[in-house]
DNA sequence: CGCCCTTTTGAAGAAAATCAAGGGCAGTGG
DNA sequence: CCACTGCCCTTGATTTTCTTCAAAAGGGCG
């Protein structure tokens, strides 16, 4: 079942019923694969489905004037997006795949006849959104110190990945190079190296080429002040 | 009829029926006056109303571990917060009153009992919620170089005034001081105000107190490549 | 093997923080 | 009325952080 992924993402938003599980699963959807650089959504374009990532990395990112990118958001496998097509706004920035994707697109219609059908699946979308904004708030305070921020956003990546299933014991792949890194962070690919390098030293982390590994993961979320409670503001 | 700024806010969200302002004037809400400095939601507590701004501006900020603050949004008149009380989930951060406030509560039942009443006002809230998230961006994408975050900051706040009816011309009042401007940017107050004398010198800008002049907003707005599309999505 | 992309390191320069201090202005109280 | 106090704005000097420029060293893949 190629909604696996989103499946499970909603269930760590929700508590969802059998039922509500029949809902999702009996979504009309159709599956692209888009490949890495690509474009799933372009600034300008007016959502009609609503896209949601089975396999592989996605990132919300904007284009400044002289050419640089900032990445402001990731989806990984389960994350949604263009649920905004509730408002029928053009995108005032661009999602691109981070690596190859496997995306879901479902229909906005059948998105809005589902929530209706199961209401919890609307409180769930909800949340989704929330949790993206808690997220960028964080990112926000945390873009003072790029160490800091380093550390925070390598915390907040690996319990993403956990939670999609992504990660084997402490240790977890991010498909992005030092540059990607910088893009989010809004720093240099240089200055992304010397941070990195400076964790490694500290023992706050390990990596090689993409793969990550936390030898002490209340270590390093001590040094970030990192506390998970908003990626999963769930709590009935 | 206090809640005036909220109707005048959903107006420029939805095209609102006479039936969905009857829905809207008809909900039940305590007016709250809170003095500036205080809080309206504290970090942890779980709203179970929805706020409404009516007078005075509110800002959701938090605080590090160092002490320093954090501003990660702005509520003017009309602006509205708390609509994560759908979620059950405890606040990540807080809500300041910048000023003297006027604050209403409006149960979060009856919130939700009139969104089923008034579809379009869901629609709203939607819109409003996604309006937050794109704000949430381009402070992220404009961290970059002070002196754009700067004149994008108050190119928007210009245009948010505007749209609460709370300009004269070019003119607008910011109830900030430069130490707070500061906490918005990430910057601090001595860098807020060379940034602030910066543009003035380049007669981008002009101010006084907490009176701001904007003499010619294409050349602010062309200086920090702003647009307004992203603060009403508003298409229908 | 050779090429391209990425990582790594060095050195110089720009942006912003920090440290330090003076000045204006409004409110308060003698 | 004036001195005092607290808050905010302003400016200068110094230090830290990050960028820019430059170049070398891996690493995967045709």
């Amino acid at each position: 079942m190629p909604l696996q992924p989103m499946l499970r993402k909603l269930a760590t938003l929700v508590e969802l019923s059998s039922a509500d599980t029949d809902t999702i699963l009996s979504l009309p959807y159709s599956v692209t694969d888009v490949r890495h650089h690509r474009d799933i959504l372009a600034v300008g374009e007016r959502p009609t489905f609503v896209y949601v990532v089975l396999s592989g990395w996605a990132a919300r990112y904007s284009l400044r004037v002289d050419g640089s990118r900032r990445i402001t958001g990731l989806m990984l496998p389960g994350d949604f997006c263009g649920i905004h097509a509730v408002t029928d706004a053009p995108m005032d920035h661009a999602i691109g795949a981070v690596t190859d994707c496997e995306v879901a697109k479902i229909n906005k219609k059948a998105v809005e006849q589902a929530v209706q059908a199961s209401p919890v699946l609307g409180k769930a979308l909800w949340r989704a959104k929330l949790i993206d904004e808690a997220i960028l708030r964080k990112w926000l305070l945390n873009s003072q110190d790029a160490s800091q921020a380093m550390s925070h956003l390598l915390c907040e990546l690996f319990e993403r990945a956990r939670m999609a299933g992504l990660t084997e014991g402490n240790r977890f792949y991010v498909p992005l190079t030092q540059e990607g890194l910088g893009d989010l962070l809004g720093i240099t690919s240089i200055h992304t190296n010397r941070v990195l390098r400076r964790l490694q030293e500290d023992e706050l982390l390990d990596y090689a080429g993409k793969e990550y590994f936390i030898p002490d993961v209340a270590a390093l979320r001590h040094a970030c002040a990192f506390s998970p409670e908003y990626l999963h503001q769930y709590t009935s």
